[in-house]
DNA sequence: TATTTGTATTACTCTACATAATACAAGTAA
DNA sequence: TTACTTGTATTATGTAGAGTAATACAAATA
């Protein structure tokens, strides 16, 4: 997969890494069961230090997108447990997003516009031959 | 209006202060021609430092959601002007929010419930005998 | 046994955040 | 005019996070 890193920006690359990674799993770039690459090979891959790469895979295994195992590497994981805490961060976010905008003059209908083309993007998929 | 900090977090004072803000226009706490506090006395009403407000302030401007004049203060503008940046920022942010929530295993029909509630909870009014 | 893996530690530089203390021009109100 | 308030700007300081770099180590693999 393609990780475009934006180091002139203000956001953390390790949070556009991990950022990147959740929506290539939704794309279907990634799929569950797949294995990403090692900390040292993508830190290389990108360009960026071992440590950076470590603070994303830590910050995805932690909200349930990934697992670690020593012996089969970081792989996908099938359906992430939604926590509470998730839960409102989505929701504060989103209430976020809904108030700006409606300010910018965005309809109701032209957002749920939006919503469902991205909902029908998705194509979370399984890695073939894959046994979760 | 209520303003709410949390010092203790990761998000920079002058960013909760502008969401807040924003939400506080959405909720019709604030309402379109109304004078907001100035960087003075909002500094020392939530007890942070002048520039700080200043910061907040200034990207409220700057996002067409208040404008700012020596001779009348602050006030809240109607609908701000819909960039192509903001536009951007809207979609990447709104992408990057429902590929999570799907990868959490929220249902479509939850997160356009979730949307229509909170489309419906908003309350962008003007001041009484404002003259916009 | 040698290698690879994720993980941890320490040190360093750089930048952002927040506060503090002033200063000043523009506008307001006495 | 004078005194005050306003938004804005500047400089300095302390703290924390981000990113890199160089190692180190136990667990697992080949």
């Amino acid at each position: 997969m393609i990780i475009k890193l934006n180091t002139a920006g203000s956001t953390p690359i390790y949070v556009q890494l991990r950022n990147q990674i959740v929506m290539g799993i939704g794309r279907g770039d990634l799929k569950i069961g797949q294995g990403l690459p090692t900390v040292r090979q993508m830190a290389e891959d990108i360009g960026i230090n071992m440590m950076t790469v470590t603070k994303a895979y830590t910050i995805l295994k932690n909200e349930g997108f990934i697992e670690i195992d020593r012996r089969h590497g970081a792989k996908i994981k099938p359906t992430a447990l939604l926590t509470d805490n998730f839960s409102e961060k989505i929701e504060s976010e989103l209430a976020l997003l809904i108030t700006e905008s409606s300010l910018k003059g965005i309809e109701k209908e032209h957002f749920f516009k939006m919503c469902a083309e991205m909902f029908d993007r998705l194509n979370i998929s399984q890695v073939a031959g894959g046994n979760i």
